[in-house]
DNA sequence: TATTGACCTAAAGTCAGGTTTAGGTGTTAC
DNA sequence: GTAACACCTAAACCTGACTTTAGGTCAATA
């Protein structure tokens, strides 16, 4: 059993964001004792650690709220959050390539400032020719654009 | 030159957020016609890819507006540019991984409730053992607690 | 015994990033 | 010549996810 303090440092989550996930009705089974202290157990721990991946898979705290009454729900909901997860791994896999997308374009900049810091100034990079580039670049350049 | 509806069709921006983005100096040299038009020309796309490109890899408006102001500045800020870009590329090579591990949870899960769903409930899964995981999903739920 | 520290609630406040509204202009289509 | 359309501004409004504030409980320490 955990205070919510201890909590907080472990997950390095600040208090209120606890509390408010509580209050919201993410940490379901969250037990207090008699003068309303709250007692974190395993599970809700492993709670926590649910909650966090599905905010970083960018679900919202509503929705995350459903998911948690389901699993109150017991069995028969089961399939449900299956369907969720899985829908949750697309949603994650096309993030990961936008943000691979991005990093092309990131490099492409690295590389185009790098020249450009080299020559003093951007004229030669601003009218660069596909040609001018090595092969890496142009083809990242070329999925960029 | 093209107008605002059709920069909103080609990036799949809604028009309230480009004149946003102008509003808070994100679109450096963007012209407007006697009667007030906005015309948007090659290098301001330019800008509107970039600008796409550092919100997915989570910067703020207000820190968009300040590269923008430094590209303003010409050739004295190419390093500053230079620097921010290699930054930024740290930042989201940091988001990728980050999601990785996301991942790796929600592939767990999906593992967990696909045998649940075969089972018709969570007796069995609840607690399973590490001994009883096939390697891969073993390897995933280490990585993951 | 009194003060410190960790906890509590309810309610108000904050912030980013837009979106909506209200009222207006200028050009083309019937 | 009037209506529809695409554009404009300024200002108000909205949403999600917290955070802060104000006022209080309780247990342990000085």
């Amino acid at each position: 059993m955990y205070s919510i303090g201890e909590v907080s440092e472990m997950f390095n989550i600040p208090i209120s964001t606890l509390r408010y996930y509580d209050k919201e009705g993410l940490l379901i089974n969250l037990e207090k004792d008699k003068s309303g202290i709250r007692k974190f157990n395993e599970s809700n721990l492993e709670a926590i650690r649910v909650i966090e991946c599905l905010k970083k898979s960018g679900m919202q705290i509503k929705d995350i709220k459903e998911f948690m009454s389901w699993v109150s729900e017991g069995n028969k909901t089961i399939t449900k959050r299956k369907n969720m997860f899985l829908k949750q791994k697309e949603n994650i896999e096309a993030k990961i390539k936008e943000l691979q997308k991005a990093l092309n374009m990131i490099n492409y900049k690295c590389w185009y400032y790098t020249q450009a810091e080299k020559d003093g100034n951007e004229k030669r990079m601003k009218n660069i020719s596909l040609k001018e580039m090595p092969k890496e670049i142009r083809e990242i350049w070329e999925n960029v654009h």
